[in-house]
DNA sequence: CAATAGTTTAGAATAACTCTAAACTGCTGC
DNA sequence: GCAGCAGTTTAGAGTTATTCTAAACTATTG
């Protein structure tokens, strides 16, 4: 289980350190495409799973993963970001009394109508959020 | 100008007060449905318009009118929160280079394909946000 | 295996809020 | 009109999420 993860640091230019490794194993293997983590979250599952990384760390990896592409940063609720293991094109379905995200394909979805980009923009990405509440 | 402030904070059954009265014109009077604020922003026009609010007082009062319906909060960004003039059904365009934010009419838009609602749940918003880069 | 460049870390620092408890102020009712 | 109270405001402390700093560590390269 080693192997994907240190292969998957090697592909994105990062130095597999042992924090990152583990880090990646948490996040990737053995999980389906589609994990929702923030940064808590991640560093609690690595200390209970024995990891030594600080806190500081998970931070920075969160970041760099991101930054490598291997994660993608979801802003759903002010003051906490989620990081998504699935960095294909998908849009999100958001539990307000649960916090959870769940993960919706974007070839299922069709958006018509978006106004004329302005001139010497364009698109980043476009990012659907369904917001749900109990009834 | 004041006038319809009062009225206004009257109709969402909030006290006019001299610091809500304050805020409530500066964000709606001669400015077109759809201007965005984060809580320091507000808090800095006040300041400059001569207002005497403290920056609590500010946060106070965007989560109040945010609850009385008179403003609609928008997360784009981790770590700050905007709001925005237009309550109704729309959308955002949002510069990533400037973080400039602007309104998109929803129905303007249509949206296909969206997954099935889980039993118990209701749909409270659908956001779309168009992230923009610079070309 | 030594040098070095990139990493990690504890703890301090920052940013964006929220809370607290005391001071203040609209709104009643008389 | 004004006393009195419930609702507001505020300064400053507290909290939470996150980043920074500078020293200690470690993966890679020669």
């Amino acid at each position: 289980m080693g192997a994907a993860a240190y292969a998957r640091l090697r592909d994105a230019g990062l130095r597999p350190t042992r924090q990152r490794l583990e880090l990646a194993s948490l996040l990737f293997d053995g999980h389906p495409r589609g994990r929702h983590v923030t940064a808590e979250m991640l560093f609690a599952e690595a200390r209970a799973d024995g990891a030594r990384v600080s806190l500081a760390t998970v931070y920075n990896t969160l970041n760099q993963f991101t930054g490598a592409g291997l994660l993608r940063e979801v802003v759903v609720e002010p003051g906490t970001s989620h990081f998504d293991t699935n960095t294909g094109d998908h849009h999100h379905l958001y539990f307000e009394d649960s916090g959870e995200l769940r993960d919706v394909d974007a070839d299922r979805i069709e958006i018509k109508g978006l106004p004329p980009i302005p001139r010497g923009a364009e698109v980043a990405r476009v990012d659907v959020i369904v917001r749900l509440r109990r009834k």
